[in-house]
RNA sequence: GGGUGCUUAGCUCAGCUGGUAGAGCGUCGCCCUUACAAGGCGAAGGUCGGGAGUUCGAGACUCUCAGCACCCACCA
């Protein structure tokens, strides 16, 4: 070996010890066979009935120093015991790191580090299961007894657990790759090269780092073409794989949220498709009712007209217009991200046959009872004047004030001061209510007080519901305007006085000097005209939750109107029976509790919307106001007719009159509910949806258990008699750095692409101080922005943000998307392609040992790696099955990296440049099969690198 | 008011049924080594939010306190 004057004596000492290993490596002959199973020989067994392996110290050797002690009668404690056998650990280790170096020249391998996996894991159970009897008995002499004996059967154990910890210091040490490098060298100035030889090869193509652009959009496109996604639809193979993806918004773009969950689709169903299942990724997109209208009217807006002066069936159209427009932009961007979903299944709500469902479903329920039309108080948006459900309030506290205001008694005696935070609705008061144990105000209950403003009289009652603590222990009562004065009033059989137009202004139920007015203005106005009469007796700060509409932001009234509901108590029922049965299983399990609370507290559904996008709910009416639900028009007339003649029969006058349908549509989670069956072609029989349903699970945000996942079991139970799906994965919700939530108004969103395409500062600033709702945010956005990222945003490549989502996916935790994870996992992708360009450098054109003839030399070090190659195989399985991708991309990153890159690569070189040519033959075949076994492993999760190296 | 989750290295987070703390990024030092400087080798850095308990042994289990986040309900 050439001279390296440079070197410490600790490198020469390594040297010589590495030269050592690879004299044994060339002229040992394969150890024994069976290195292929789990059960490589490991250190455990074989050092040794009884000491045969020299150095290793034996019990008689350590223990005796122990047994003196207590041989001189001293009582041994627990704690004593504890100490004790802490200090044989200490001791063991100490001597016997001493003699590590002889065991590593002896025993050095590289399979090692198997067999070092599989003793610890064996050596801790064993200590785990011994330990406490171990130290629990051994209180007395006696015990000691024990604990030698039971020293003696763990010794060896714990012997080699140290020699092992010790080993794999060394092995690191050992500078493996120098030394390979040095024999390459050699080897290299021998040999002289054979030439330009590899310049034939494709590993001359592949460039010397990984640039993902030029290959992404080449890999896509093949894929599609091939139909490589296309739903497998064998029924004859039992094996089946199908996942719904949560239909985005149909104008809607890609969001951070999307592009996460996306991922772990893709993976889920690629690695399916590569297992051999029929596998199913159902595409679609949703119509969103609410959203997508509001998007076209701020449209016409802006063009100075709106929907109204549209009509609706030019507004519909136009929506369409909108969503033929902007609808694939959301599929494109999808497909830049590699999901391999059966575009040719792909669905739309809206769709002729999706519509037909709806339409069918709601039939159906209506037969059965479970639809019903009824004048309830409904949460509205005066802006949108719809009606919304209960999930699409949001509340938020705000501060406000609460006024205390008199009621004059109608004795003219005295007054009650009442407490409430919007006297405007007191024009629609009827009644004053107090707690019925409340002693200051016994005396009044069953007078009458004099509503100020108004001049009418009402009672004073009692209701358990009042809280004699809060304010006054006075409440005004106006059940058109509260959901809880709807419940006094109810009990109370009070009068409904609604004082408020569709657009929140004061009707004509309230005096004359109100009416037209805005609620806000008429608060101003009630408030001074109280005022003036010295009616208003306090005002307080008073913090005050305000129900919102989420998606107009508007301050949501409740109001009384004629809607549809669905009754969900049964149906709920057999929900919570899905999941109580475990055939629907929650991962992480604890959404469980979240899923099963909501149902059983759950109200009937308000699914009617007054809205013009979406689906016309199929109901009739007459000019009596008699409603029928058909699936046509023609079947709602024929029911018409046949009612008519009844009434005729039975002698009653009839106006025959033409049918009009309900002007109303559908809330959009109607449709969605039915997603799981619908877009398999229910209700007519096929191979999908035999096979397809129920599917094998839903990814998606808890955001949407009660909107989607829950209604989705709801509906899909009673109509397929299935479950809608097996399993509900609930993901995190993607964050920015700082743990905030991304939203456009906060300027702090990530568009997917931007991080696999790059993007320049400018354009990010532009993209993000653009549609602000407050334009006077710019300023700090762009700031922050230009901390965060004061280059802009490279390009990182789909793969290596797939990796970043993957390994980002722990349970039961939000992500903050942090940037520099994604250099980390493109810096893995590099990796990855350079390793690849070494083993087609070193096997392109040469024999792989495909051919079984010619002779195999595999060393240890070959089969170390496929033995780490399985038990990585292993844990991606496991990960798949428990959908731990962190752990997945942990078990692919390390597997690729560490043990790959970082030892089998360097140990190859040295087996290619000093091995004969069984040994290079067989180097080479381990080489080029760990290389596939990682390309297919890591397929699921970045595609489109591992398609390029593949090919 | 009810519920859930979180608190571990400078940052972001792993840590399975209790066995004496790990990774990535960052930092520091040394290397432009023919697969890869988007790299290699090495180093520093943590009484695992506080307290108590169970245990021979607690990051993990129990209780308690504190802080953060979110969900549901809701007080007019």
């Amino acid at each position: 070996m050439a001279e390296q004057p440079n070197r410490t004596d600790e490198s020469d000492e390594l040297l010589k010890r590495a030269d050592a290993l690879l004299t044994r490596l060339r002229g040992a002959p394969a150890p024994a066979a069976a290195a292929e199973s789990p059960e490589v020989p490991t250190l455990t067994e074989p050092v040794g009935p009884q000491g045969a392996e020299p150095g290793i110290p034996t019990l008689t050797e350590i223990v005796p120093a122990e047994r003196l002690l207590a041989a001189s009668g001293e009582v041994i404690s627990r704690v004593q015991a504890q100490n004790l056998e802490h200090a044989l650990y200490q001791k063991l280790k100490r001597d016997l790191d001493q003699q590590i170096a002889q065991v590593v020249q002896d025993r050095f391998m590289p399979d090692i580090g198997a067999a070092l996996d599989a003793a610890l894991a064996r050596i801790s159970m064993d200590i785990k299961a011994d330990m406490n009897s171990m130290v629990r008995a051994s209180t007395l002499d006696a015990a000691l007894a024990k604990i030698s004996l039971d020293i003696k059967a763990e010794i060896n154990g714990m012997v080699q657990a140290s020699i092992e910890e010790t080993l794999r210091a060394q092995l690191k040490n050992l500078r493996v790759a120098e030394d390979a490098k040095t024999a390459l060298k050699e080897a290299a100035a021998a040999a002289e090269k054979p030439a330009s030889a590899d310049s034939f090869f494709p590993a001359a193509v592949l460039a010397k780092t990984f640039e993902p652009a030029a290959i992404e959009t080449r890999w896509y496109s093949t894929w599609e073409q091939n139909g490589y996604f296309r739903a497998g639809l064998d029924e004859s193979n039992p094996r089946r794989y199908c996942i719904l993806l949560p239909p985005p918004n149909v104008t809607g773009t890609l969001h951070m949220g999307h592009a996460f969950q996306h991922t772990l689709m893709d993976a889920l169903t690629r690695y399916h498709r590569m297992r051999g299942y029929n596998t199913l990724w159902q595409p679609g997109t949703d119509h969103a009712g609410i959203a997508t209208q509001i998007v076209v009217e701020r449209q016409l807006e802006a063009e100075g007209t709106s929907r109204r002066a549209l009509g609706r069936s030019a507004f519909v159209e136009r929506v369409w217009r909108w969503k033929g427009e902007s609808g694939s932009a959301i599929t494109r961007q999808m497909r830049r991200l590699g999901t391999s979903c059966d575009w040719a299944r792909e669905r739309f709500t809206m769709d002729e046959g999706l519509s037909a469902v709806v339409t069918e479903v709601f039939v159906r329920l209506h037969e059965r009872g479970l639809i019903y039309r009824g004048n309830r108080l409904v949460n509205w948006d005066p802006v949108l004047k719809s009606a919304v459900s209960d999930l699409e309030v949001e509340s938020e506290e705000e501060s406000g004030t609460l006024w205390h205001i008199r009621y004059p008694l109608a004795s003219g005696a005295d007054f009650l001061v009442v407490a409430t935070t919007r006297p405007e609705t007191m024009l629609g008061d009827v009644a004053v209510a107090v707690h019925p144990g409340d002693l200051r105000y016994l005396a009044y209950i069953g007078q009458q007080v004099l509503l100020p403003l108004t001049g009418r009289r009402i009672p004073v009652i009692a209701d358990e519901a009042v809280d004699p603590e809060f304010g006054t222990g006075c409440v005004k009562i106006t059940p058109a305007h509260d959901f809880n004065d709807f419940q006094i009033g109810g009990r109370h059989k009070l009068e409904l006085r609604a004082i408020f137009t569709p657009d929140a202004r004061i009707n004509d139920n309230a005096p004359a000097a109100y009416r037209g007015l805005d609620r806000y203005e008429a608060r101003e106005k009630v408030l001074a005209d109280l005022k003036d009469q010295g009616l208003i007796a306090e005002a307080t700060p008073h913090k005050l939750k305000v129900p919102r509409c989420g998606r107009t932001g508007a301050v949501v009234e409740p109001m009384l109107t004629d809607q549809w509901f669905v009754n969900m108590h049964e149906l709920a029922k057999a929900g919570l029976d899905a999941v109580a049965s475990g055939n629907v299983r929650f991962v992480p399990e604890n959404w469980t509790a979240t899923y099963n609370d909501w149902l059983n507290r759950i109200q009937d559904w308000c699914i009617s919307r007054q809205l013009w996008w979406g689906h016309r709910i199929p109901a009739w009416y007459d000019s009596e106001g008699n409603i029928f639900v058909a699936r046509t028009k023609q079947e709602a007339q024929a029911r018409h007719r046949q009612a008519m003649l009844e009434r005729v029969r039975a002698g009653a006058k009839v106006t025959s009159s033409e049918l009009r349908q309900d002007e109303d549509v559908l809330d959009t989670w109607f449709s969605s509910a039915l997603w799981p069956f619908s877009t398999l072609g229910w209700p007519a029989d096929n191979p999908a949806l035999r096979l397809y349903l129920p599917s094998s699970v839903l990814v998606t945000g808890f955001d949407i258990i009660f909107f989607w996942v829950a209604r989705m079991v709801m509906m899909t139970l009673p109509f397929t008699g299935k479950v809608p799906f097996r399993e509900v994965y609930i993901t995190g919700l993607v964050r920015d750095a700082e743990g905030q939530k991304m939203s456009k108004s906060k300027g702090n969103i990530l568009d997917p692409l931007d991080i696999v395409d790059g993007i320049g500062l400018e354009a990010l600033l532009e993209k993000r101080t653009a549609n602000l709702l407050d334009p006077r945010q710019a300023e700090g956005i762009a700031e922050t922005t230009c901390r965060q990222y004061p280059n802009g945003i490279p390009a990182f490549g789909t793969d290596a943000l797939r990796f970043t989502f993957a390994s980002l996916a722990s349970h039961g935790r939000d992500i903050k998307f942090d940037l520099s994870r994604c250099d980390g996992y493109r810096n893995f992708c590099n990796k990855l392609w350079n390793a690849a360009r070494f083993v087609l450098m070193n096997c392109a054109g040469r024999d792989t040992g495909i051919d079984e003839q010619l002779p195999l030399e595999f060393s240890v070090a070959d089969r170390w790696i496929v033995s780490r190659l399985q038990r990585a195989e292993a844990e991606a399985e496991r990960a798949f099955r428990e959908y731990r991708f962190d752990n997945l991309a942990r078990a692919i990153y390390e597997l690729a990296w560490d043990e790959y890159c970082d030892w089998y690569l360097e140990l190859a070189k040295v087996q290619l440049a000093a091995g004969g040519e069984a040994r290079s033959r067989a180097t080479r075949r381990t080489l080029a099969r760990v290389l596939e076994v990682i390309l297919r492993l890591a397929h699921p999760v970045i595609p489109f690198i591992t398609e390029e190296l593949w090919q």
